[in-house]
Formats: C-alpha cells, structure tokens, sequence
DNA sequence: CTGCGGCGTTGCAGTGTCTGCAACCTTCAT
DNA sequence: ATGAAGGTTGCAGACACTGCAACGCCGCAG
C-alpha cells in the first residue's frame, strides 16, 4: 500500500537471513544505492538494524525488545504460563503452547523437559503446520472454508511416514480433531517424537491457543504419552477457565 | 530520513505498549486517519502488525519470527550455548549471555537456575546498564571518549543502596572491572542477589559478549558465589577462543 | 423501526517527499 | 601513486503520499 515503506520492511526478513552490506541491500530491493541507504538509516535510527564493525548490516537490538513487549502482551501467555509450569512439574515432559495467526502457528511459550533429551523448538519459531498437533487444533476451529482454503494451499512435506500426506488427509483429519476436542502427532513431524494436545479456549468458545506435551519414544511410548491426555485437558481447561473469566484466579483482586 | 518510513516504525513501540485502534494511532502520530490506516495495512502486509478480533492492532507475528532468526544468526550465542548449559550444570546457577548495542545492553542467551528460585529476567529484555555485572564489563571495553559520554547520559536509579549512584562512581567501577578483567553485581541491582561477570572476547580483542552467573543469597552468599570466579572466567576464556577460531571444535570440519 | 454518532474505508487533487543520478569521498589493494 | 569498489551527499524532477471530504457500516437510543 505505501510504496516507501514497503521496501523499507522488505530489507528486514532479508537481513535475517545474514547480515548484508548497502550494495546487496540495494540489488535485492531494485532500487538504487542511495535510496537503499536512506531505508537503512531510517531502520537504524530505529533501531531495528544495525550495522556491525565490518560496516555490513544486521537486524537490531530494538526488534528483539519489541518482540519480547509483544510477548508479555499476549494474556493467554501470562495466564497460562503457571498452569504449563506445573503441568511439567508433575509428567516431566516438554509442554508447548502455541497460537494461530495469519496463514501460521507459532510456540509462544515453551516449558523443557526435566530430562536430558531436549526438543528442537523454540518461542517464536513457526511450527509444522500439516504435522503439529497444536497445529491441527487452532486450524480446526477456524471457519470451514478458511479451513479448507488454508489446507489446499498448504505444501505437506513428508518428513516421516506417518506425515499428513495431502490436502485430503489433513481435512478429515482435522475434522476428526474437530469433534474429539484433543490432537495427537505420532511422529509425524519427528519420527521418535509423540505429541498430545488441548485447546483453549475464549469466552466464545473459540480455540485462541493450544498447549500439548511432547516426548521421545526412548523416555515414554505413545501409549504411556496418551494416558496423560486427561491430565493435558484439565490443564487446557483450567486456562480457559482463567482466560475467558470464568474462573477467579486467586492471588488476583 | 524517510518521513514515511519513520512514521510507519514509530507505530512499533507504540503498539507495543498494547493493543490500539485506527484513531488512536492516527492521533499518537499526529497524521490523519487515512495516512494511519495506509500504514497500518503495510505494516499488516508484513505480518509486523496483526488485526485481532475487535479490529484493534497487535504487534505481529512475525515480529517474533524475525527476532527468532536474527538470535540464530549470531555466532557467539552460538558457539557459547553448550558452554553455558555446562557451566549451569556444574555450578546449578542461573546463567547469563549479553551483548552491547547501540547504548543498550541485552541478553541473548539464558539457563535457568537448577532449583526454584528463579531470577525474573529475559532473553532480549534491555539490562539495567548501571549496575549489572555483563553490562560493567560491556561497557567498560568501549574507547574512553565513548564511555564517558554513555555514562554521563545515564540515568542512576537506587535499586538498592549498592546501586551505583553516579557517573563518577560508575566510571571508576568501570575502569576497575577494565583492569581486573571481571565484574561482579552485588546486590546492586536486586538486594538479594549476587553476580559474577567475565568478558567473551573476539579474536582482535575486543569484548564481544559478556556472561554472568548469578544466585539469590539464600542459595549462596557472595563470598561463595565469588569462588566461582575461576570457573566462569575459564568458561569465557574456553568461548573466547572458539569464537576467535583460535580453539578448532571438535565436531565440526 | 429509524435516526444518530462513531469509526473505518475509499477516490481524488495538490504537493511535499522520495527517487535516481552524478559527482565526491574514503578505504583498500595493486 | 593509482585505480577500483563501496559509501555518501546535493539536486531537480516525478510521483507517491497526504489530508480532505464523502461514503458505508455498525451499534445504540429514542
């Protein structure tokens, strides 16, 4: 919509790839080198690029701030953060929490296992949208035809086996979600990794977020994993409780 | 520079204090609605702003998803991870890595505490620069002039009476921890607890990062946390050395 | 049901801001 | 010393951006 700024955002997600100087800044935007430079400055001044010793650029301090403000913004994340804590405390495993937004899911809190094996995931990183078990719970609760506009333009990756293999297959899958209330993801996205998940959900009964405990085959098999659903949905349940106001926390005026 | 961009990214920090309508930004900016709206619907196109149901403006999420990218790619975050996850685990404390930009110190890496008592700090969350340990040692390598000049624009708050009170007294403490090649906060920033700082530096020198080992008193005094000195300086050393390519890693070609 | 007020959105004309150019400067390598 | 490469600045012209005003939508109250 404004062209200006446009290109200016345009240099972000291409510093992120790796730091970059003027001249490729200039090339990748097809603009010339000075109007590349006053984009830069601009970014800089607020601090969202930075330029390092060698004079190239890279992406700022500043971003990393406003990404953490955001993240204390987000009330489901404050609300739910003690219940994730406990939960972990009682089964040992990783518990994620993730939210849908905009065509992606991401983890939005994340609380480690109390075990050596660690999972590759982190805050903020976008999650495999056709495998994820967190995945399948917010894009089940969106409206049918975004659901399926969403599930036709997806790619499905065949990262194991047992991954969603289509369209198709993710849609019926999603359905099933749909009218269980809880997902799993038996090593569909990792081939030694077994996931089960619960929504939470707002007032309206929409999903707004979804949490799900994650564990290794050599630590638990996904039949153990599944007898902890009961205990994944109470705890989905209690935020939502929080969230939506029903329930008053304690501690709280 | 670029009057367009500037008011498009001032939009940011704005939205970041929380969530806001079309006339409220329009009226923070001092432009009219329909300049707002424009701005708003580019930054939305960038997935840096997101339209949450009662159509206010959120921070988006791919704010989060830049800032992620821009943490992978710096080498020293990196290269210090495993070294800090060991330290943690042979001493129990919590574990910090900074870096210095742009008159802002801040955390990039973080291992929590081994027991309960958890330290409220967070990956990307600005540092008290006057007081912090990784901020003293930062801080303390920048040529003279500019040190002088960071120092006298500071604020000093009295967190506590250890709190540095003043640019004078910061700069001596400054060219102390310059000297002795290490730092410590004692409960200067927060009554009851302690740090021990030592410098990460890159292959000309300079100080690139800093660490820092922290406890709360009830776990350790000072005395104690202080005998750990050696070990968080061997640490730095060892990252230092990986860092400046001067120790090859095994592991890697 | 209807009229009102608030808020978001769109088309348009004027102009102020951004653009690309070309010349200049610095740094580094030959 | 000389040249090349990349960064920086001033300028005139073009066009993208701005603010306005009118419109549409929704919720609310009479």
């Amino acid at each position: 919509m404004s062209q200006t700024v446009d290109r200016a955002l345009s240099i972000l997600p291409l510093l992120a790839e790796g730091p970059a100087d003027l001249g490729q800044v200039a090339d990748r935007l097809g603009v010339h080198k000075s109007t590349a430079l006053r984009l830069l400055r601009t970014l800089h001044e607020h601090g969202l690029v930075y330029r390092q010793s060698d004079q190239r650029y890279r992406l700022g301090a500043r971003l990393f701030a406003l990404a953490q403000e955001a993240m204390e913004n987000l009330d489901v994340r404050e609300i739910a953060h003690p219940h994730l804590i406990r939960l972990n405390e009682s089964c040992g495993h990783t518990v994620h929490l993730a939210v849908y937004e905009e065509n992606e899911v991401l983890y939005i809190d994340k609380v480690e296992s109390r075990y050596p094996v660690r999972m590759y995931s982190r805050i903020g990183k976008p999650v495999a949208l056709t495998v994820a078990a967190v995945a399948k719970l917010l894009l089940a609760d969106l409206p049918e035809h975004e659901r399926r506009a969403v599930a036709e333009k997806l790619d499905y990756p065949s990262y194991t086996p047992r991954s969603t293999p289509n369209a198709t297959a993710f849609l019926r899958e999603l359905e099933k979600v749909r009218e269980q209330g809880w997902a799993t993801d038996l090593g569909g996205h990792e081939e030694s990794i077994n996931c089960v998940a619960a929504p939470i959900r707002g007032a309206d009964g929409r999903v707004v977020a979804a949490m799900s405990v994650s564990a290794p085959n050599v630590v638990v098999t996904a039949d153990e994993l599944l007898t902890l659903l009961p205990l994944v949905r109470r705890t989905a349940d209690a935020i939502s409780g929080e969230y939506s106001g029903r329930t008053p926390v304690k501690g709280t005026v």
